[in-house]
DNA sequence: TTCAGTGCAAAGCGTTTGCATTGAA
DNA sequence: TTCAATGCAAACGCTTTGCACTGAA
């Protein structure tokens, strides 16, 4: 189990290799995208898009979002209740435990679990294809 | 790690003892609660409670869930894409494998991973208040 | 008798989509 | 020059809510 530092993606490029125009609202968002190591939402995403560029709407976050996705370049979480959350697919696989007084999200990840989801899987007949480990905490205060 | 068996739960009973007013739509809903294994969504309980009353509305399904949800009666899912889908709160903690292909629901149980989760929970200085772990995958063909 | 619970229709929220226009290639 | 991508507004799917009525206690 280990905390991990955010990696840095090549968004242009591979927008580029995927034959996918870049365009200024794609520039912008994607600009976004690599400055941040938290887990926004597209209402937020489109916030931080129409500071740098007001003539940007909601829905272009929305269809950028899922090219993006389906490139495979970011994930998306749906946490409980909240809309979708987005983060740059960086990195090694990990899960996410979640602050519920702060909605804040930290990553963790754990051989061992995946271990056992797989050896789950396999016991009931079946391959996992993916999986989502979410934990819902409170900081735990000192004694 | 265990396949597990539904437990029956007395749904009018809790109702009751919760000072809440057992009506008609509520007797229905709580009837096919319990006839069922399966995790249907509101609509899904909406159509066989209106085979049954035809006067019951899709809101008091929705405020139904609600009510029991919060006397701990049952249990509200958040799958991937769907609406959420609701199960008996009998029975010991599980989690579920979804199979991509048919939709259908597993559940399973693993201490292991409950204590993994707890003991990740804790390195990171938090206490876990509950947690999600859904498995997606397909039925594995034999080689 | 009373007020919690209901059906209905309308609104809410996050997200997607149809369409005429625009701008990246 | 062309057609993918955009902004806008309207629609979507699921869920909640305001309201006047009803029926369980």
């Amino acid at each position: 189990m280990t905390d991990r530092a955010a990696p840095k993606r090549d968004y242009e490029g591979e927008l580029k290799r995927a034959g996918i125009r870049l365009t200024r609202p794609r520039k912008v968002i994607v600009g976004i995208l690599q400055a941040t190591d938290d887990h926004p939402d597209a209402l937020e995403i489109f916030r931080r898009a129409a500071a740098i560029d007001p003539s940007i709407s909601l829905s272009t976050v929305y269809r950028t979002m899922k090219v993006l996705e389906g490139l495979g370049a970011i994930h998306r979480h749906a946490f409980e209740g909240g809309p979708s959350r987005f983060e740059g697919a960086g990195g090694e696989h990990h899960d996410h435990l979640i602050d519920l007084d702060t909605g804040d999200v930290i990553e963790f990840q754990s051989d061992k679990i995946e271990d056992l989801q797989n050896e789950i899987a396999r016991r009931l007949g079946y391959d996992v294809v993916h999986h989502r480990l979410e934990l819902y905490g409170r900081k735990r205060r000192k004694a």
